[in-house]
DNA sequence: CCATGTGAAGGTATTCACAGCC
DNA sequence: GGCTGTGAATACCTTCACATGG
């Protein structure tokens, strides 16, 4: 049935499928079937088909998808089918590890500036990008940025996100460990990174010392 | 009820409490009531409730929870009333950032190694933490260390992770953008950054050129 | 009274099994 | 024969409303 809501958990998993489909587009394979593709991205085949039946039909019976244009189809619901600019604000020691990150490209994400208070920091060019005081944050207005990536201290995220949210961006990265709210017309999604390294000994399976008996080894849902 | 199986969902919302009261904690007051701590951390309260009661009883009706000892008991349950040893594999930008990154402590969660094959790399040290040749991830096996954090290239991953897994690690934070595998001995919680990031278009108002219908402003789970 | 703790209701997502089509 | 697409069944999680206890 074509045109239901996507599930939110569908929407987390496109860009899963998107990595493994332009991965698998170098091998020279021009179809791929949901059991193939569920083996190279780790989700099972069945949900590979179900989400992908929420917004019509791609697949050839018989056969599979093909592999370009469920790529396409992709990017076109995730809204990665133009490139987008982002900035960065905060070039601490994750803000610069992010700056050279070479992944966002493949989404068609572009870093195009970045922020920092410190005037140690100013000026300094890290990946093509030169760093700009963060009182130019006013500038983006006009600069056709979308999206930000926050990774300032703790103390200084929400006032940061505050100022973002004025000059018009719509959706944010956000690194910085605290509860941080925005007007409904911007996203945010935050990532607390100590955070998840900290939910690993819950699920580590006895071995060490004393051990309490409650985990489960259940985990249908996101194993990640 | 006491002792029913913790949902997954509870297990990943936990550490946000625990962030929260460990804030909190420095505020001075020494009781908080769900609904305060519902404000501060963004889950409603009686999400709060419910996530509590999985595990007994440790609210006092008309006063609230006591903040050290409902934080005490939150680390016990996550496993973290420990310090627990971790080591970095791959010592590039973003694994550069992750040793000096402040926010681990907060959870028990200690650094003691760094490795990486690039022979320029090896011999640095960065945050009090040597960098040391790839091929002396054998030696951990008697370091006492049980998590690991992979920030190795994509390529490298499921190699570093096998070799991790030999050694004994139990828990490893995965950042390389692929599928990778362990054996069920050991608990992998991968993480892409680039993947997050692609995700906000898709939850971003419409407002820019040509929108789709679809996105629903849903999002009853997980806001972000 | 105030705030916790919890059955019950409601909603969402996963899993199954198979009809339908190439 | 192989593989997709999907209703139905199941499992899980959230949300409500209120009894219960300090």
């Amino acid at each position: 049935m074509r045109y239901r809501r996507i599930p939110d958990e569908t929407v987390r998993r496109l860009p899963i499928y998107l990595r493994g489909l332009m991965v698998s587009a170098d091998h020279g394979r021009e179809h791929i079937s949901s059991q193939a593709l569920a083996d190279f991205v780790g989700v099972q085949s069945w949900q590979i088909r179900k989400d992908f039946s929420y917004f019509g039909d791609f697949g050839t019976r018989g056969v599979g998808y093909h592999i370009e244009k469920l790529a396409r189809e992709i990017k076109r619901i995730l809204r990665l089918d133009v490139i987008r600019k982002a900035v960065l604000v905060g070039v601490g020691d994750l803000g610069s590890a992010l700056l050279s990150y070479p992944g966002f490209g493949g989404y068609g994400l572009d870093i195009v500036a970045a922020f920092d208070i410190d005037p140690q920091k100013i000026g300094a060019v890290i990946n093509g990008v030169c760093v700009e005081d963060s009182s130019r944050i006013d500038t983006l207005r006009d600069r056709g940025v979308s999206l930000a990536i926050v990774a300032v201290p703790r103390t200084a995220a929400q006032s940061t996100i505050d100022r973002l949210a004025q000059v018009g961006i719509r959706g944010i990265l956000n690194f910085a460990p605290c509860k941080v709210i925005a007007p409904h017309r911007v996203k945010v999604i935050s990532l607390d990174i100590a955070m998840e390294l900290a939910r690993l000994p819950y699920y580590m399976p006895a071995g060490g010392a004393g051990e309490h008996p409650l985990a489960g080894r259940s985990s249908r849902h996101r194993a990640s």
